[in-house]
RNA sequence: GCCUGGGUAGCUCAGUCGGCAGAGCGACGCACUCGUAAUGCGUAGGUCAGGAGUUCGAUUCUCCUCCCAGGCUCCA
């Protein structure tokens, strides 16, 4: 006798359904697959419950368990079960936040009594969990006033914080919406915080564990269960340094345990190319712990990869109008008081060292200065700009005992570095050509995927006219378009002295790295008074450009390392190609072979026959060497080689020593100096 | 900087409830002379991260320092 409603499904058609169907009674009308994978439902373009009852004319659909959106409510789910197993196994925990992150979840506590979780308690946790699972608990909703809810959760201190803003948040109706505030816990808060409101939602899975919470979740425990809880880590309360620490767990969830298999083999692959392992393995660099934390040290073998990059750059940059200058590591405290370094980077600076009767020196966080006395060391002249000083540049940062981490984020480290001095003219001009030669570079090193962050103005800050802001925003906005990029705009993110412009480069297992800026700067030309006479023979300040390609050697070394799996293109990898003679007698037609290569400029060795060729073959195999030259009786007679090339199916027999020298001469050459114009640059030319 | 967990041979890791330190791989030596991812035998290799304390005795227990990992905070 109810009367029918009507929904409106994602493709626009429409649904006769009788009055109170749920969200999850109208999957099941659809089909039984699309129940069993529905785990919400979009109704209006919010996410709810399946067992909402809808409502006439909504606009719905129906949210799968294979989507991000559908994983991140299994996710989230997930994280409930967390709290309530571990408030099973510890009476009396107190639970904080708990939301679906990529790839997983995580969820915040605070044991009784100071108790810290160890990573056995993960096991006893997870097996809770899976019963919690196998009880097949209803997430039932429940909404609560702000009294009812500060009762509900009366022992639950961080709930009680939550509730409070939340009815603060909504006491002050008209409070600004927009918390811009980044950190994940925050946000994860302010979320919570905006859909309380008008009160707070509850989800209880029994009489014991209910759950502050806007969901939506799972109508079920028993939908979970392909979770695996990875690890326990500290994490302060709202992100607050100064507030409580809790105890993360952190934990992954997927729509399937297929899936889940396929996420924890990915993260397995990562762990594989991890370049700090790769480093030790194929004997690239080390952090010695007699120099310290964040100062690493580059091997032979590493050396050769790092000045292969190095060369490489310095050859572009030179065919590119760059001018190469050398600088100290140290300098008067004098320089960074007038770039103002001391006012806003010294926790950043290493401590000053005092010499001189009393005279402060400081080690080098930063390049900029130093090239902004070689402009000033003379009068400049319109006609010389622009200046583009390029060096290779160490700088040393004090980075917090707990952010270092590889090559990644060092202590000690080598910028390419250069500051580029236009007049307003040629700003725009000057930001094109430089993004086109960036990308160039980046694609020759092997990384091609890439996509542009552009900062501009902060609201209400910034030194430099808003002419000259608009100018260098456009111009490295219309340049970011013309490059047919994804362009992500960070609105008003950029630092006070200029906008920004970042390239992000997707690697191999599609990870992201932030790694080329290109930074304008209005400030410190004005801080250190710099000048040029122009054509009307008046004083003028020069704009200066701040742009790093690779961020720091080592860290592009890092990301080259985890981009190649260890396995570096030829012109890169430490040693090209080694001769392996089959038997001893051979070997002096192996040390003719090596010498031909040696003498084509190749990276060439050779390993005699003490042991079997198949031990041989696989030590070079697993140093990932990119040519194995086997040499035998047949090629003794032949003057040829076996060619066993890295990633091909199988070895080639009786190639010509000459021809193989053609062929690895081309390949072992930087991209700019190929026979076959391989190189980025000469593509585009073509 | 904070939280948690670590540091044992070049690498990966056992082990020691406080009583002479172990394996595999690698290195080195000898034998094998071999055609595309692990030949055999043998040898060497350790201040159990460093320092202090407790103890008859400390790699093991306590404290401090250094270094590493995963997070949090930070990344101008």
């Amino acid at each position: 006798m109810a009367a029918d409603i009507t929904l409106i499904l994602p493709d626009g058609t429409m649904r006769q359904v009788a009055a109170g169907t749920t969200g999850a009674e109208f999957a099941g009308q659809i089909g039984r697959r699309l129940a069993e994978a529905a785990v919400a439902i979009e109704v209006d373009g919010e996410l709810s419950d399946l067992g909402q009852p809808l409502h006439d004319g909504a606009k719905v659909r129906i949210v799968t368990r294979d989507t991000e959106e559908g994983r991140g409510v299994l996710r989230h789910s997930t994280a409930h079960v967390l709290a309530q197993a571990v408030t099973r196994l510890w009476p009396g925990a107190s639970f904080a936040i708990g939301p679906a992150i990529t790839d997983g979840f995580y969820y915040d506590f605070e044991l009784p009594g100071g108790a810290h979780f160890s990573d056995s308690d993960l096991e006893r946790i997870e097996a809770t969990m899976r019963e919690i699972v196998a009880e097949a608990q209803p997430f039932v909703r429940e909404e609560h006033s702000f009294e009812e809810g500060l009762e509900l959760f009366k022992d639950q201190p961080y709930k009680l914080e939550i509730i409070a803003g939340a009815a603060a948040t909504a006491a002050s109706t008209s409070s600004a919406s927009g918390d811009t505030d980044a950190s994940a816990a925050d946000s994860a808060a302010a979320e919570l915080l905006s859909v309380a409101a008008a009160g707070i939602s509850a989800y209880r899975n029994s009489e014991q564990f209910v759950d502050l919470c806007r969901g939506p979740h799972v109508p079920s425990t028993d939908r979970l269960g392909s979770f695996k809880l990875m690890r326990v880590a500290g994490a302060y309360w709202r992100g607050d340094e100064k507030r409580e620490q809790l105890q993360r767990i952190y934990g992954t969830a997927w729509e399937s345990d297929k899936a889940l298999a396929a996420h924890l083999h990915r993260l397995e692959e990562a762990e594989r190319r991890d370049h700090r392992k790769l480093g030790v393995e194929l004997d690239l660099f080390s952090f010695p712990s007699e120099i310290g934390s964040g100062l690493a040290v580059f091997h032979p073998k590493g050396g050769i990869v790092r000045k292969a990059m190095e060369d490489y750059s310095r050859s572009r940059h030179e065919e590119a109008g760059y001018e190469f200058v050398y600088t100290p590591h140290i300098t008067k405290s004098e320089l960074f008081e007038i770039s103002g370094h001391l006012d806003w980077f010294a926790e950043g600076m290493f401590p000053p060292m005092e010499l001189d009767g009393g005279q402060q020196y400081y080690l080098k966080p930063m390049n900029c200065p130093f090239h902004i006395l070689i402009f000033k060391s003379r009068q400049r002249s319109y006609r010389e700009l622009p200046i583009r000083l390029f060096e290779f540049g160490s700088v040393y940062r004090y980075e917090k005992s707990g952010v270092v981490h590889g090559l990644t984020r060092v202590r000690g480290m080598t910028m390419d570095d250069a500051h580029i001095f236009v007049d307003r003219e040629q700003m725009v001009d000057e930001l094109k050509s430089l993004l086109v030669f960036v990308l160039d570079l980046l694609r020759d090193y092997g990384l091609d995927d890439f996509y542009l962050e552009l900062s501009t103005k902060p609201p209400g800050k910034g030194v430099g006219t808003d002419e000259e802001w608009h100018d260098a925003t456009e111009a490295l906005r219309q340049v970011a378009l013309s490059m047919d990029l994804e362009l992500v705009l960070d609105e008003g993110g950029g630092a006070f002295y200029g906008p920004k412009i970042s390239v992000q480069a997707r690697d191999a297992i599609g990870r992201t790295w932030q790694l080329s800026t290109v930074q304008l700067d209005f400030q410190l030309p004005q801080r250190f008074g710099m000048e040029y006479v122009g054509a009307d023979n008046e004083r003028h300040r020069p704009i200066m450009i701040h742009r790093a390609l690779f961020g720091s050697v080592e860290r592009f070394f890092g990301v080259l390392l985890e981009h190649y799996a260890g396995a570096f293109p030829t012109w890169l990898a430490p040693v090209q190609a080694r001769v392996l003679p089959v038997r001893d007698d051979h070997g002096p037609y192996a040390e003719e072979v090596r010498s031909a290569l040696a003498g084509a400029g190749i990276r060439v060795d050779s390993e005699a026959a003490n042991e079997p060729l198949g031990p041989r073959i696989r030590r070079a195999k697993l140093e990932k060497l990119p040519y194995i030259l086997v040499v035998g009786d047949d090629d003794v007679n032949a003057r040829t080689v076996g060619v066993n090339a890295r990633g091909s199916e199988r070895p080639e027999r009786g190639v010509g020593v000459a021809d193989f020298v053609e062929r690895i001469r081309d390949e072992a050459a930087p991209p700019n100096a190929r026979a076959s114009a391989g190189g980025a640059q000469a593509r585009r030319e073509r």
